[in-house]
Order: structure tokens, then C-alpha cells, then sequence
DNA sequence: GTACTTACTACATGATAATGTAGTGGACGT
DNA sequence: ACGTCCACTACATTATCATGTAGTAAGTAC
């Protein structure tokens, strides 16, 4: 049986090409296209589609959100982003939302095919550069791995009061000890973070992941 | 002028087949395969690879501090890691030391060549279970963060100077607006975040991905 | 035009933070 | 017993922050 693929986009010459397209492979089978997501739960639900093919720049419901709807109902559908831009806002909130792949519309017409069977298949298939941009949101991490401030257990719960926003009065309060020494402590936090305030110490403790 | 090609890998009949593989394409030249790592940033000084494939698991130093090393000396240098395992744990330490790509040896023989081809055009090859392992890396964040409190350009600009510990006065500066006018600013943004003090608003900031 | 919103500036006041200096008492090694 | 760390407390001073109230100029809305 053929796979079912459903397309939401919302220029027509492209869904058109799209279905001529996939309409010359035998194992793909174009059941739809549709210019806008409003209804995407219940066209998912009644196409039941095995590939979900989704523009991300559409007006109404883009198709950053339209994957947020579908993964609320088909965690497991296979969704594959088309875009014509390979800015990383985009691939960031379209992979957080959960798509399954990304694909630049430039290239759709050569990798969609092989993208489809790749997808199926546990595969995520992504634009070369769009790749490359995946791998960068990766915390660059522990390289140069951190002479890490070795704070003390005290002066790391301190941190934590403070990151929550506490004053000083509260935090003095809370720990039970002199309000004095709780400014004893933020600022040897102060010295072995090499900060001035607490804004920048907050900052840091949590860009650090020291909290 | 061909692409030169560096190759790290223990396994002697693997380092063959590679030599064999490469010799096939005109456009890449296997210049040397070498069965460790200790000595990686002078080889790769003085042979100057145009692309290093890296065995991940070798005997001494292994691939994945390899990669960290290269990345001291030669922080663009293509680096594809080579493995006979997908799991989670290498991908995600290979890809936090620097690595470019990642391919399974089972695929190597045909993925090989255009993967070198791709890295060098800026892309991130990867075998298919690989890049889906690397999807599922990426915070799976905020799905339901949404209500996204809108803060206008300017707030966030502020705000953006807040986290990096500047203050009041220093924006003012910076922006080339008065002190009190920072001050309206960021009672604006306490507002609208729901705070109270300049600790929670660069908190809150962060961890919602404000800034 | 009047009403209303935006973006900005101003002044005032009490609270809080940042930094320095200094003292106590207990635990430590020698 | 000696010095000397460490954890904690204390007091003082100046800078900075949090909050309120209020006013101006520009732009929009009707």
C-alpha cells in the first residue's frame, strides 16, 4: 500500500507541483493539500496520513503551531518541515515543537522523495545546512570543560534563593541565620563568579548551570 | 585539487577498504590512515586534511577527544566521526566536542563520499537514526509555554542589558536615554513578567528564553 | 478638535544592595 | 598553647533599586 502523504501549504502552483511530483513515485500516494492548518487535528484524524507535509510560513495557523496541534494527537506521525528560509529561529521552534524533519523548498523537488522513505524509516531527513544549524543549537558545552567554580554547598543555596529572587531579609529569614551573613556569602559568590551585582551573578548561575 | 582526506581508525582491514573506497573518487585523495590518535594535532598540522574521519572508539585517546583537540587548533576543520554504535551518549559527546557529522560504518561504504562532499558545502551529514537521535536532543521545550508575555523591542533590549548585570545608569548610557526613563522601562517589564525584583525579571528571562 | 494612547522625562522617598572593615568563637594542625 | 583558618555576626557608608505620582510631546482614533 502506497504512503499516504498529506501537504499543507498555502500556494497553490506549489501544492500543484507537489502532487505532480509525488504522483510519479508508485510507492507515494498525494491524498491532500491544503492552504491553512485551522482544521489540521481533524484532517489529520479523517486522511490519516502516514506523512505529514507542512509549510512553515502560513498565514493563520503557521506551521510551527499546526505541528504543535498535531503532536498533541499523533505524537508519532512523521512531519516534515518545507521553508524557504533556513534561519535558525524557525528550525529552533519547528524541532522543539516537534517536526521530524526540515527540508528547504528549494531542494524539495530532488530530496522530497528520498526524505519521505528516510523519515519513515527513523530517519530525520534535514537540509545539508539546516544540519549543520541543528547540530549548533547543541550546547557547545564542556569543551574547554570548566574549572568549574567550586561554590560551596551554602553559597550554592544561597544562589538558588537569590536566582528565585529572594532579598537578602527573606533569604536571612529562610536559612535562619544573620541577615549580615547572607551579604557574607553573596559576596564571596560575588568573588568566585567574578560578578559586580546580582543580576549578573543570577545570569550566571543559571547560564553556568549552577542551579 | 583533490580533497585531501585523513582518516583515524584502529582497525587495520577498515583502514584499507577506506583507502580502497576513496581511491575510486577522482575528486578526494586519501592522504594517510592512522590507527591512533595520540598524536592528532601534529598530524593534522603538518599533513593539513582538508577532512579528518574520526573512529570514535579507539584505544587511548579516543575519537570523541580527538575531536576536542582538533577543535583547539583547527576549530572549522570537517570532522566526520565514524561508528559502529548509534547510542545516545557518543553522539551527544562527539557533537559537544565538535564534531561535524556522524556516520554509521555499517552505511559508511556508500555514504562516505557524499558525505565528505556535503560537509565541505556546510552541511552535517549523518546517518538517518542518528540525526533523529539528534532532534531528540534539542530541549523538547515550550510546547505549552505559550501566552508568550509580548514585551515591545525596546523592553527587551533593556532586559537584554539587565541579564548582562548592567545598571540602570549603564542603560541609560547605552540606550542614550535618561535614568528615569530605564526605570519606567523596567517597571514595565516587572509588570508584564509578573516580578518584583531586578533578580527574578533576568531569572524569568532566561529560563523563558526571553533574551 | 477631543479623547486617548505611547514614549519619554522628572522628582521624591523608603528599601535594598554593594563594599569595606572588624570582631567572635570553634575547629584545625603542630 | 599558638597561630590561623572558617563560619558567622556586626556596623557604617554610599550607590542603586523599587515604587508612586505627575507632566510633556507626538501620534492615533473617531
Amino acid at each position: 500500500m502506497a504512503v499516504k502523504i498529506l501537504l499543507y501549504d498555502d500556494n497553490e502552483a506549489l501544492r500543484q507541483s507537489m502532487e505532480t511530483l509525488l504522483g510519479e513515485e508508485p510507492d507515494l500516494e498525494f491524498i491532500a493539500g491544503i492552504p491553512n492548518a485551522e482544521t489540521v487535528e481533524t484532517d489529520v484524524r479523517e486522511l490519516k496520513p502516514d506523512v505529514v507535509l507542512m509549510d512553515i510560513d502560513m498565514p493563520g495557523v503557521n506551521g510551527v503551531e499546526a505541528v504543535r496541534r498535531i503532536r498533541r494527537i499523533a505524537p508519532q506521525l512523521p512531519i516534515i518541515m518545507l521553508t524557504v528560509f533556513d534561519d535558525n529561529e524557525n528550525i529552533f521552534r519547528a524541532i522543539c515543537a516537534g517536526a521530524s524533519g526540515y527540508i528547504l523548498k528549494r531542494y524539495a523537488s530532488i530530496e522530497i522523495p528520498s526524505a519521505i522513505r528516510n523519515v519513515l524509516t527513523g530517519g530525520a531527513p534535514m537540509t545539508g545546512t539546516v544540519a549543520r544549524k541543528v547540530l549548533q543549537m547543541i550546547p557547545p558545552a564542556n569543551n574547554s570543560d570548566q574549572e568549574k567554580t567550586d561554590l560551596s554547598q551554602k553559597e550554592i543555596s544561597i544562589l538558588q534563593l537569590l536566582v528565585q529572587g529572594f532579598s537578602y531579609k527573606m533569604i536571612a529569614a529562610q536559612l535562619k541565620i544573620s541577615h549580615d551573613t547572607v551579604r557574607f556569602y553573596i559576596k564571596k559568590i560575588y568573588d568566585k563568579l567574578h560578578v559586580h551585582s546580582a543580576t549578573e551573578a543570577v545570569s550566571k548561575a543559571i547560564k553556568d548551570g549552577l542551579v
